[in-house]
DNA sequence: GGGCCGTCTGACAACGATGTCACGTTCACG
DNA sequence: CGTGAACGTGACATCGTTGTCAGACGGCCC
């Protein structure tokens, strides 16, 4: 900048001006201001720019997902991009891995590095650890789960709503034995769609067979495994309700293994990529992605325009995607 | 920082000692400051202090991919962030979306906020606008596609090659009538991705039927309407190979529509989950995404510890996965 | 007891920019 | 022709931090 200055005879504040496209400024000037910026390459340090700066904006979101290369987080993580860039924002993302001791060194380095507001989809099973984080820190919207031990903003879909719609639809063909498939038990969501499992049962005067349920399943692998195994039980399955898209795709590949595709019910927690493909196509509880991702951004965009009402909890409701997999009847 | 030297009583520089980690410090007093840290929720301002720091790091890294909802781009920015994190660097990640100018804008937005190092997959064909961006700025590593105008780092997989072990599979099984679908033909990898397609024939003494050739295809919906039209070509295409992942996608619906996903042969560029599920299973060409993400990491680190060897090329070879779609023989 | 050294600490300038304010011109007006 | 407002510009302090250097202090040696 002090070179600039130098080339163009004028003072820094005149260039900052210039740069800053700010009135008051002769039109002989700011085109020697130009010229000198272009001949030098100037680019303004928006760090320096930002610490001095009264109204000081980062122009950085934080965003902490799950696992930025699962379609989920990298769906939502579309849309906060798209939410962030009309406010000249950038998306710093990380993964979590629902690693708790992640997050919680994550969001001190997003912190430390001033992002202006900050979207989490949290690991963590409760949030106290950031109340202190956040005191005078950046606004945080949660995303997918909702914050426990501190009051913020969310945005979600209705997981037990989900999860009973789902398994309410293969009760409705008749299906009486239905197995469900879920992720880390302590996770909350996962207790909610449990417990959307459960409702949709007992909506029918049924208990669900605890020994249909499997919980604690992270991989594919895993839920192929179980999968497998619950078809080796003497009184198997007619149906299964996978909790989360990937434990759908262990549940596809343990039923094409024993060619049961055709035989077996499935619905899956989570539209994805090519599902509609899949032979049958397969049954799916969709989650508006977008939808949750601009609204987040929205929301976080809100706080940092200085919106200080009391925290909302936005609620999404989820769809039942009929394709296939799901209608498939209950042997006679 | 002025609030917790005033409450342990000590100065600035000695906060700035403590927080630092750097010695020579006595016990007392590290302690005194350490209590005021913590009791005053103290962070340091990343940004003032890479401002002031001599050894300037930002501890961001910028990532400019295709579109981060694409399993592929996804896949490569969790490569990266794995490859930043021991280098306590965060991922500043921006979709493209094959914009031109979008990538010039955010290339110097990402220069402005003084990045340590930048990955990119580039949209523009030459990157001559990189010369001035970068002459004094971050070291720059390109994948996927190779960099034009300018000598630079880069990690990508041999397009010509992964199109020409599609192609000759299909040909080798008998094929005489392989159509070829392709994204924006201004793209130098999907000119490779053609040439390799072409040459397979040659190879055999063959030329492609230009009818069977269509280049231009973003998206699903477009390849879908692609094959229905070449199908119903009085001497239709028995196989076909699809020149990008969610092209693939659109074949396959197009031939479900059809009934012809069991007759007609298919093989996709770029895997992607659940390729594996379909029936029958797509039989692709794979790029090792993770590896092309690490290996991008590492030569971007390198250079930004200070690496000066002559830019590389680092050629990744693709791999032909068959799983069924791709083996299907052409009538009798 | 004087001199020297090492240890610990603080004063000050600087990083690259912007907010504040005051100064010098120019020009319309009475 | 004097006055004052409007305009264009620059000097200086400042943002939150770290590099440099100097000084205070205690202990050791001769």
């Amino acid at each position: 900048m002090r070179d600039v200055a130098a080339l163009a005879g004028v003072s820094l504040k005149t260039v900052s001006r210039v740069v800053n496209g700010e009135s008051g400024v002769s039109a002989d000037v700011r085109d020697r201001v130009a010229a000198a910026v272009l001949r030098l390459d100037y680019r303004p340090n928006l760090a320096a720019s930002n610490l001095r700066r009264t109204v000081a904006r980062t122009g950085l979101l934080g965003a902490l997902v799950q696992d930025l290369s699962n379609s989920y987080s990298a769906g939502l993580l579309r849309a906060l991009e798209d939410g962030a860039r009309p406010h000249r924002t950038a998306v710093l993302a990380a993964s979590l891995d629902e690693g708790i001791e992640r997050e919680r060194e994550l969001v001190h380095d997003l912190v430390s590095r001033r992002v202006d507001g900050l979207v989490i989809m949290p690991a963590s099973e409760r949030q106290d650890y950031l109340v202190t984080e956040l005191r005078s820190g950046p606004p945080v919207v949660f995303v997918d789960r909702p914050p426990r031990g501190i009051v913020a903003d969310s945005v979600m879909v209705d997981h037990a709503l989900g999860a009973r719609l789902a398994a309410a639809h293969l009760l409705e063909q008749g299906h009486r034995r239905v197995a469900g498939l879920f992720h880390l038990a302590r996770i909350s969501t996962v207790q909610d769609r449990l417990a959307g499992y459960r409702a949709a049962h007992e909506a029918l005067g049924l208990t669900p067979d605890p020994g249909l349920v499997v919980t604690d399943l992270s991989t594919a692998d895993e839920a192929a495994a179980a999968v497998l195994a619950l078809l080796d039980l003497a009184d198997p399955p007619t149906a299964i309700f996978a909790g989360r898209n990937i434990l759908a795709a262990g549940a596809v590949a343990a039923l094409a293994e024993r060619g049961l595709r055709r035989t077996v019910a499935l619905v899956g927690f989570d539209d994805f990529p090519l599902a509609d493909l899949l032979d049958p196509p397969l049954t799916v509880i969709r989650q508006d992605v977008g939808r949750i991702g601009r609204t987040a951004a929205e929301m976080v965009f809100g706080r940092i325009g200085g919106d200080t009402q009391t925290p909302r909890q936005v609620v999404i409701e989820p769809t039942l995607v009929t394709r296939g997999s799901g209608e498939i009847p209950p042997p006679a």
